[in-house]
RNA sequence: GGUCCCGUAGCUCAGUUGGAUAGAGCAACAGCCUUCUAAGCUGUGGGUCGUUGGUUCGAGUCCAACCGGGAUCGCCA
């Protein structure tokens, strides 16, 4: 159980037997103790006022005596206007500290849920590499869904890849004209940058025709239309629906390079899937299901054939499900993969990580569902996230102003191996070693910044300024790990914690550890990341403090130091294991 | 125009279901390495929490209106 909780209870039964008051843990208001009063955790007694008729500080005081002399977990305690300041005894921390130990999550206790989540995230188009937006997603999906995981969640990881449509063709079309049957092997290009070149070539060629026949007089709009590139493309993508044999073959063999790049980028950025979907698969699927919802009456037909669902009744629009041409839209295949995903897997909840420009999709979605009586319609969850600016502007793969995936991790590597060649201290390590480390830190660096973030708001990201290695940052965790790796390489820690007073920055540190599984139920609650990042961040500096004041390994009283090793011990395994649910991995030395 | 998201220090961000004098980091300035890793620690300066009302013992947090930024409302995905 976690102070708090354990806190909870007392006062409950506390107010309960002393007062008859009952209350429930909810109504309860505890906080931590504001740092200029001594105290761990404090009480607001103002809504216990009316029910005890008394001032809010006579309040406070009765409840305070009372909750000393119930048992020994409440040491002493203080009052101050309305809040009641409540210190727990050392022996508590102290027993607290050896029944964590190494993982501060076992407070929790293990409770199976039961449930099974699947995270989609990812979800490439195959016409172009990942960016930075990407980059966004794939962190923010994988971490959610270890960290669902170790809140006792069955989890599947999917990635859902769009390898169909006319964006695809418009890179084989370029690829076809420009491309002289250059290949990755040929170009010694990584080949999800090879086919992105030619996405890029298409655009090119494409405004120029563009320009050529507004020159030639004809609207900007109606150019853009009959711009003979485009023709092509979507010719094409008409014959890959047919089943065009040439076609399909260098769909395949583009398809193939764009892959075997994805892979390293996924692999470099520690990124992996259980499952994988291919839209080219499921772009038909859904069809049943309208046809389903045609027969309950949730959708209508209109007499061009068309098929939608009426939504202003939710305060939505109209939405059509299904063209008059009997093909799928987005929402169709998307209504076919959440059903094919039930049906595989039995999941309860669906959770996709897809940027907010999509809000109002999954919205619909959601309401489709639960309108069609799925039983995992209320599971559905769009973690939205939002887009990451630069300060150059926005994004456009097609004009090539982006900050390419690949280019930003070897930018990190880069940085970290020079910031770390400054510090010099890393004697004695190899090479293989040492580019290992810039990894860990460049990525650790990265990563941090990327999910420390309230994943709803935009961010900004100035690839000059906006990643550092001091401060708020992962190296600076990973550097709060090292060192006491490095005392602990020199006495190892003892398995029992012996049973002392802790001072109070010894008490601080136990009671930042205790705040661990609070973070972590924070981030499952809400399918967010950035609890743990800031849990790590105050570990980090809580420790830090503690260090810098008291001697570990030079105490001079053996139970002290065994103590405080004990302690640096369990700090360097929580952040180890709470940083690993970011993604990130922890340095021996830095 | 409808709907949704965001607005907190010069910059990047925290701020639990409303609680004490609104917190970190970066940047600026001043200290701390003959002692366990200074990628660290300590201190100083920096704020009309977009604006105006409302709800109450109490509002950065809840409600309303407005201002500013963004997204979305395609037989694109």
């Amino acid at each position: 159980m976690t102070p708090e909780a354990a806190l909870r209870a007392l006062i409950i039964d506390t107010l309960s037997k002393d007062f008859q008051i009952e209350t429930s843990a909810a109504d309860l208001r505890i906080e931590r103790t504001n740092p200029d009063f001594p105290g761990d955790f404090t009480l607001v007694v103002f809504p216990l006022v009316k029910a005890l008729k008394r001032s809010p500080e006579q309040c406070a005081e009765l409840v305070g005596e009372a909750l000393c002399k119930r048992n020994d977990l409440v040491a002493s305690f203080n009052v101050v206007k309305g809040f009641l300041n409540l210190e727990l005894a050392g022996s508590y921390w102290v027993s607290l500290l050896q029944t964590m130990g190494a993982n501060a999550l076992s407070l929790l206790g293990s409770k199976p849920r039961n449930t099974k989540v699947m995270v989609e995230y990812s979800s490439p188009n195959t016409n172009k590499p990942l960016h930075l937006g990407h980059v966004r997603n794939n962190l923010l999906g994988w971490s959610v869904a270890e960290i669902l995981k170790a809140d006792g969640y069955e989890v599947i990881k999917a990635n859902l890849i769009n390898d169909r449509g006319i964006h695809i063709c418009k890179s084989m079309i370029a690829w076809e004209r420009f491309g002289n049957g250059e290949t990755p092997e040929s170009s010694g290009m990584k080949g999800d940058h090879l086919v992105g070149k030619y996405y890029v070539a298409f655009d090119a060629q494409f405004r120029a025709e563009v320009a050529e026949l507004v020159a030639a007089g004809i609207e900007k709009e109606a150019a853009e239309k009959q711009a003979p590139i485009l023709l092509a493309a979507q010719d094409m993508l008409r014959r890959w629906e047919q089943g065009d044999e040439a076609v399909l073959k260098l769909w395949k063999t583009m398809n193939s390079w764009v892959y075997a790049g994805f892979e390293s980028s996924y692999s470099r950025l520690g990124v992996d899937f259980d499952r994988y979907y291919y839209e080219s698969n499921t772009y038909t699927l859904g069809k049943d299901i309208i046809a389903e919802g045609l027969e309950k009456g949730v959708f209508y037909r209109k007499p061009d054939g068309s098929v939608w669902i009426d939504l202003r009744e939710d305060g939505l629009d109209e939405k059509l499900v299904l063209r008059s041409d009997g093909t799928s839209v987005y929402m169709t295949q998307d209504i076919g993969t959440a059903e094919l995903k039930y049906a595989e897997y039995g999941i309860d909840r669906s959770v996709y990580v897809v940027g907010n420009e999509q809000d109002y999709h999954f919205k619909v979605l959601r309401l489709i569902m639960q309108k069609l009586g799925r039983p995992y319609a209320d599971g559905i969850f769009h973690l939205s996230y939002g887009m990451v600016d630069l300060p150059s502007g926005k994004m456009k793969s097609r004009e090539g102003t982006v900050v390419d995936a690949d280019d930003l991790m070897q930018e990190m590597h880069d940085t970290a191996r020079r910031k770390t060649e400054e510090l010099g201290k890393t004697e004695g390590m190899t090479g293989e070693a040492l580019s290992g480390l810039y990894e860990m830190l460049g990525m650790a660096a990265l990563k941090f910044f990327m999910l420390k973030v309230d994943p709803q708001k935009r961010m900004l990201f100035n690839p000059q300024e906006s990643i550092d290695f001091q401060g708020d940052t992962g190296p600076f965790i990973q550097y709060t790990y090292a060192r006491i790796r490095s005392m602990l390489r020199q006495t190892q820690a003892p398995d029992t914690c012996p049973a002392i007073l802790p001072n109070e920055a010894e008490r601080a540190v136990i009671r930042q550890l205790a705040m661990l599984p609070d973070a972590l139920r924070a981030a499952s609650d809400g399918y967010d990341p950035s609890p743990l990042a800031h849990w790590s961040l105050q570990m980090a500096r809580q420790f830090n403090r503690f260090y810098n004041e008291f001697p570990v390994l030079k105490e001079a009283d053996e139970a002290s130091r065994a103590f405080r090793l004990f302690l640096a011990n369990a700090v360097a395994e929580n952040l180890r294991n709470t940083l690993g649910l970011l993604g990130i991995a922890v340095p021996e030395k830095m």
